[in-house]
DNA sequence: TTGTACGCGTTATCAC
DNA sequence: GTGATAACGCGTACAA
């Protein structure tokens, strides 16, 4: 029965050289080892299958290899269609992806930053939950980050201060929806929004206003309801929309998916009694059976800019405070109507 | 300037004790020091906000605390629920997620799960590829994973083989779903299967013959399109079904959603003019303008056995090879009219 | 062209 | 109760 090699120091044994050696040839670096010698070391190292132990390395080389991401919720499309895009092209600079749910809670940025931050990441991809962005906790993560001297960017979602952070244009995305509704004829527009912590939100906003501004418009209190980014907000601000608005601004497209679910509950049809738009594009907008009117996010573009942005920042040992923001892209499909 | 404190040894030398008293007391092993200096360590520890290093602690005990998980494609909502579900479970039991996509290549599969296999993750979760299935390329897999010795477990998608495994129960399931539509009238029924060679598919074949079996019926060669489980498959396969069956049986829910993509392209209605169920029950199901009937996967009942299995398996140093199959649920919806 | 010796930060064993 | 000392597997200056 063969010892099985499995360590640096058992090829150097097997080979009868030092563990330099075999270091020096297995990594490829520049060295001056005989080719006879070389050849033995790679070919007994490929023999026994030998896989270099990436923790041990780690530890010597004080480097990971790995990139902490951590988003309020995977489930969303949005956030999956990111961290698929950012998997794929972290891999292709050698870096894996740890990956966190925060499930929009405080705590848990805390916690996840804290644990990556333990695991050793070269880097983090971070998008606040919006509970941190409530009551200002967020300058605890703000604080918590720096203290770190981990390079982060912050995806999305992000707070005042000098991190980089790459997202797309709100305040344009919404500033050409708004324009779309008005001159499709829409003068009674009911908004669902975010929460209006998030400067995201606070960027769509502005757009709506601008527009409205324009066109002499002007929005009533009671049409605008301010909710979270998912499917029930959608709902219940549609109930409270519904009937008094001839069109809903749903300020992502989950929101405008439960906005869908309540006027076919009350057997009312999108567009021909009130008209939808939403934000985000995710995957299933193009595929409803309504087919959403809603603003692109370029979310491969805004992934690539950020990991290259984030690779940078490490392997330069640069401290970028870039902040990219992409403008989004109005896709008119079926659920705005003229009149 | 205080001279930063940021290991055990730093810690030990402030203190005057020894690293070994600092270990014992920060991890709260079992140890006879005494409370004063246990108090003094702690605070030391605690002002100086001192965090070990995981990838020192992770050499030392030959223990990473992290799961590999791979996915065909993480954009899908199955495996985007999927994960999840996994990430949110393994935290419960101290492990971390890292994530791959291996975008339905084989090579990525024997790519990743080395790379995996180098930064010593305690466990793998795996979906094969499809690629993967076919050409029996699986039998590398196989073989790759069993010497690997990494605690394993295949989910959703397998392979023959005594590794351990979780999965819905396919065959149950299509059985179900196409017994509802017998019941409906239906007989002239088309299938939009996926890949052959995954047994899940197969699973659901047998369902769907056991069905008709049992109702005296029987499908034609001409309305069973064999495809891959995305949505252009299902726009593909429509175009071959449409207009020929009373109903198709997409054999996952995207593959539905490009069924109802090209049927309004058609201006053809469902259910009027043909009826559709899909498989998976994916979150965007339930919501659509047309709500699907399909089967539900329970996601998460599914990955809590997997963590569970797996987590003992780590821990135990048990090699389990279970097979656990869980059933699905028909979720009837809107999408399935009586004739 | 090759080898020696030490460092990375932590845990584990054993002796005092 | 406490402290040396040796692993863990790899990288790397420096010496030969």
């Amino acid at each position: 029965m063969q010892k099985k090699i499995t360590t640096i120091k058992d090829i150097a044994e097997s080979c009868g050289v030092s563990m330099t050696t075999v270091s020096l040839v297995l990594n490829h670096r520049p060295n001056n080892v005989s080719l006879a010698t070389k050849e033995k070391i790679i070919r007994t190292a490929d023999e026994c299958d030998y896989r270099p132990n990436g923790i041990a390395r780690s530890l010597a080389t004080k480097k990971s290899n790995t990139i902490g991401v951590i988003v309020p919720d995977i489930s969303n499309s949005f956030f999956s269609d990111s961290v698929k895009s950012m998997q794929i092209e972290l891999d292709k600079h050698g870096y894996t992806v740890l990956l966190c749910n925060s499930e929009e809670q405080f705590a848990n940025d805390v916690k996840y930053i804290k644990l990556l931050s333990n695991r050793q990441v070269d880097g983090l991809i971070l998008t606040v939950s919006a509970e941190t962005m409530a009551d200002n906790q967020w300058t605890t993560v703000r604080d918590l980050i720096s203290s770190l001297k981990i390079p982060t960017v912050l995806y999305d979602r992000f707070f005042p201060g000098d991190q980089p952070k790459v997202y797309v244009d709100n305040t344009q995305g919404a500033y050409e929806l708004t324009k779309h509704l008005i001159e499709n004829g829409h003068k009674e527009i009911g908004l669902i929004t975010g929460p209006l912590d998030l400067i995201g939100t606070q960027g769509r906003l502005a757009g709506v206003q601008k527009a409205l501004k324009e066109a002499g418009l002007s929005i009533k209190k009671e049409h605008i309801v301010n909710a979270t980014y998912d499917i029930d907000s959608g709902r219940q601000g549609a109930k409270k929309l519904l009937g008094k608005v001839s069109a809903i601004f749903a300020f992502n497209d989950m929101q405008a998916y439960g906005v869908l679910d309540s006027a076919r509950e009350r057997h009312m049809l999108i567009p021909r009694d009130v008209s939808l738009v939403g934000f985000d594009d995710i995957f299933y907008s193009a595929v409803l059976d309504m087919r959403l009117t809603t603003v692109s996010q370029p979310v491969k573009e805004m992934t690539k800019a950020l990991c290259s942005l984030l690779v940078r920042a490490i392997e330069d040992h640069a401290t970028a405070n870039d902040e990219i923001s992409i403008p989004g892209t109005l896709v008119k499909r079926d659920s705005v109507r003229t009149i």
